[in-house]
RNA sequence: GCGUCCGUAGCUCAACGGAUAGAGCGUUGGACUUCGAAUCCACAGGUUGGAGGUUCGAAUCCUCUCGGACGCGCCA
């Protein structure tokens, strides 16, 4: 794709300063700053904006605004810069050329579904892990969080040209899932009247009695003697299964499921000790054996074999990670729960001592979700059964008012979810404000069709009079569609995505209810469906990478 | 005790170190005989928890402090 009007701006306003130093009125050694470029809040601040004469202020020693009086010298002779002025204490403020911004509806034609997409990940392999929940219990409302989030930065990284897996860990090994066997086992022998009390710390939920059901209802009381390893494995496979089905009404798939116990069957645990010992960073204390990850900025040294000869959960994970470069993966990215970020030096220690590049690996964080009722707060205990689970939320209030609200906060702010908050803002969710918008355009679109009009194709159209102020706004928004795509994948910040919706949406509207796009005026009505046409794919498109539908009717 | 994150309008939240800190909900008043009123327009609402500091500029960075959440296992 060609560059953006943003990413053009920036361009120039690099080249005025070269320009200037090749004439001499700046130093000819000048380390030229990252320039910035941004859409201001204030209208009547143009389009576009850049700050860089206050960066330049020091090296320079001019004022901001004799730096930025110079650097306008150039820059108002460029073609697609209508009018370029210094405000402020030297800001400078570009108002692009209408044409210019009227080519905004020709890339849109040419690229439809791929217009905003780009390719500076190159094809990078990456692999997104994220979710990776306990297959001992149906995911909860807190789960959704992560969900939405991990399946929104890949379908991001996706549309930014990186090759994306998308992975799902599976925890089922250790104690917990002997509880988890051992839990349905006692629910079974209590289905054949027989008596077994549930383990200490086991899982008390109903779903638990579910699974036994099912488990007569297959194999009778023939399981009366089966082993813990066997009701084990029943219990996990039924609890995926819901799991996948949730995540399928959510939206969410995944690519790639893996088992930590495949890193045991495959001997990755052997492999990855051997190494790390053979490379020197492993020792014996108190008859287990330690990893030197205060070597790489851990606080301390952490157990990779317990004293009972069996490995930690951190060896297992240092296997899996292990894996994922082995398998051909350049850049991993994880996706974690608050709750484990003190995990993160370890992990990143151990990846350091393997001698992966350190930018290899990025582990993010998105704060937990906490649940209430009213003002009532409520707990979310697997183990003890009392939670939300995100089936029963998406039921009561829909798959995109659901992602929306979890996708629309930064990550590392904390989120409470309060339910009935959640049922009566349903209607009120922001979600609806921009499907809305997206549903008007396709009547618009379809009354237009009724009327004998199509939509004609840029070339034949004289786009000229789109020139309304309002009109203008939502082009020189819509140009910027690829730049907060970027933007998301180098920050990972999701939640940029529907803010930018909401404002060009409002614009939107705000034109929608001012001025009709169907009138008498047939050239002015043919350049305007083009323009509502380019803005429902620019809709559809965001809409689309946060995994949200873009109803033509509602 | 140590560490991570958060504190912004009555409520839920935005704001790449930038210009007069913005939206939605709620309150008040207006706009449908014309393309969808799930919309639009107007009004009101703030010492960005507090105190210092860094600089051309701080909600944002640093130090201290108050309040909240979460971590600190040879658990997973």
């Amino acid at each position: 794709m060609n560059l953006t009007i943003k990413q053009q701006i920036e361009t120039k306003v690099r080249d005025a300063i070269k320009q200037a130093m090749i004439e001499g009125i700046f130093p000819e050694d000048l380390l030229i700053p990252e320039v910035q470029v941004e859409s201001p809040k204030n209208p009547e601040f143009g389009d576009f904006a850049t700050n860089i004469s206050f960066p330049l202020t020091k090296i320079l020693k001019k004022s901001p605004h004799d730096i930025a009086g110079i650097l306008i010298k150039y820059l108002e002779k460029e073609k697609m810069i209508k009018k370029v002025e210094v405000a402020g204490a030297g800001f400078i403020n570009f108002w692009i050329a209408s044409e210019r911004l009227h080519e905004i509806l020709k890339e849109i034609e040419i690229n439809g579904e791929r217009y905003g997409s780009s390719n500076i990940g190159q094809r990078k392999k990456t692999i997104v892990e994220f979710l990776s929940a306990n297959p001992t219990g149906p995911l909860h409302v807190g789960h959704g969080r992560g969900a939405a989030i991990g399946d929104i930065i890949g379908n991001i990284l996706g549309f930014c040209g990186y090759d994306v897996t998308r992975e799902y860990y599976i925890n089922d090994v250790g104690n917990q899932m002997v509880k988890l066997g051992a839990s349905l086992q006692s629910r079974y022998l209590d289905l054949l009247g027989e008596s077994l009390p549930l383990p200490e710390e086991g899982y008390q939920g109903e779903y638990m009695i579910d699974i036994a059901k099912k488990l007569y209802e297959l194999e009778g009381d023939s399981c009366r003697d089966k082993d813990v390893l066997y009701f084990k494995n029943f219990a996990m496979s039924e609890i995926l299964e819901d799991i996948r089905q949730s995540l399928l009404s959510f939206g969410v798939h995944f690519n790639s499921w893996f088992a930590e116990s495949t890193l045991y069957q495959e001997e990755m645990i052997k492999k990855v000790l051997d190494k790390l010992e053979n490379m020197g960073y492993t020792y014996e204390a108190n008859g287990a054996l330690w990893l030197k990850t205060t070597a790489f900025g851990d606080d301390k040294d952490r157990v990779l074999i317990r004293e009972n000869q069996i490995p930690t959960y951190f060896t297992g994970d240092i296997a899996y990670h292990c894996s994922k470069y082995v398998r051909g993966y350049e850049l991993l990215i994880d996706l974690w729960g608050a709750d484990h970020h003190g995990y993160i030096n370890r992990l990143k220690a151990a990846c350091l001592a393997l001698n992966y590049p350190k930018e290899s690996l990025v582990i993010l964080l998105y704060q937990l979700v906490s649940l209430s009722r009213g003002n009532q707060p409520v707990s979310m205990s697997t183990r003890q059964g009392e939670f939300v689970t995100l089936t029963e939320v998406i039921q009561e209030v829909g798959k995109d008012a659901a992602r929306f609200f979890f996708c629309m906060r930064k990550s590392d702010a904390h989120l409470d979810f309060d339910l009935e908050l959640a049922r009566s803002q349903s209607q009120e969710n922001p979600v609806y404000y921009v499907q809305y918008a997206h549903a008007r355009i396709c009547s618009i679109l379809r009354k237009a069709r009724e009327a004998g009009l199509e939509i004609k194709s840029y070339e034949k159209i004289d786009v000229s009079v789109l020139n309304l102020s309002e009109e203008l706004m939502l082009l020189s928004k819509m140009s910027t569609l690829q730049d907060e795509v970027l933007g998301c994948a180098r920050t990972f910040e999701p939640h940029r995505l529907t803010i930018y919706l909401m404002e060009m949406v409002s614009i939107f509207h705000n034109y929608y209810n001012h001025h009709r796009i169907i009138s008498s005026e047939s050239d002015i009505t043919d350049a305007r469906l083009l323009l509502v046409n380019g803005l429902r794919i620019v809709l559809k498109n965001t809409l689309s990478l946060l995994g949200i539908s873009a109803p033509e009717e509602m």
